[in-house]
DNA sequence: GCCAACGTTGGC
DNA sequence: GCCAACGTTGGC
């Protein structure tokens, strides 16, 4: 069982948004890197970090489950959608996408601030590498991390 | 809104 | 393959 982080603008989907609906897809992952880690290594029975960016309050706002295998994004081969990749064809999709499920919301986010203030949570690929939506978290980065954040 | 840090595109 | 131009991400 694997840690991993992932963003989203709750403008758009958050952990509210994940908590009313229990269940949802992760999809409209267009950046290699992350779609590797997707693909290749994220799986169901994993956990997930879910962090909450371009936001008034940016940071790490609960848990999250991965509830099913990665597959095909449907919306790679829907033109109607901004998620539409002319390049991508059933037979050799590009891109993928996952479902996960609700699990945690803390009682804080916990805020990147405080994330790049604590020095055993600095080597974070999220403080160390910008722009990848799809990140790994090592055991004990989890392990402080929800730790901190439920102390709100 | 600004801007730094990336990633992608496309000419050559 | 190089690299300039451009686009996007995302904190502040």
């Amino acid at each position: 069982m694997n840690y991993w982080l992932f963003k989203t603008e709750p403008d758009e989907f958050g952990i509210d948004d994940l908590q009313s609906r229990g269940r949802e897809r992760w999809d409209g992952i267009r950046n290699y890197q992350a779609r590797n880690l997707l693909r290749d290594q994220v799986r169901c029975g994993d956990q997930v970090l879910i962090y909450h960016s371009s936001c008034k309050a940016v940071g790490v706002a609960g848990i999250a489950g991965v509830v099913s295998e990665p597959y095909a994004d449907p919306a790679q081969f829907d033109p109607d959608s901004k998620y539409f990749d002319p390049k991508a064809s059933p037979e050799a999709p590009r891109w993928f996408a996952l479902d996960v499920g609700f699990v945690e919301k803390f009682p804080r986010v916990l805020p990147l601030a405080r994330i790049k203030s604590q020095p055993q949570l600095a080597e974070m690929v999220l403080i160390r590498q910008g722009r990848l939506s799809v990140q790994p978290v090592t055991a004990a980065e989890w392990q402080l991390l929800t730790t901190l954040a439920r102390q709100g």
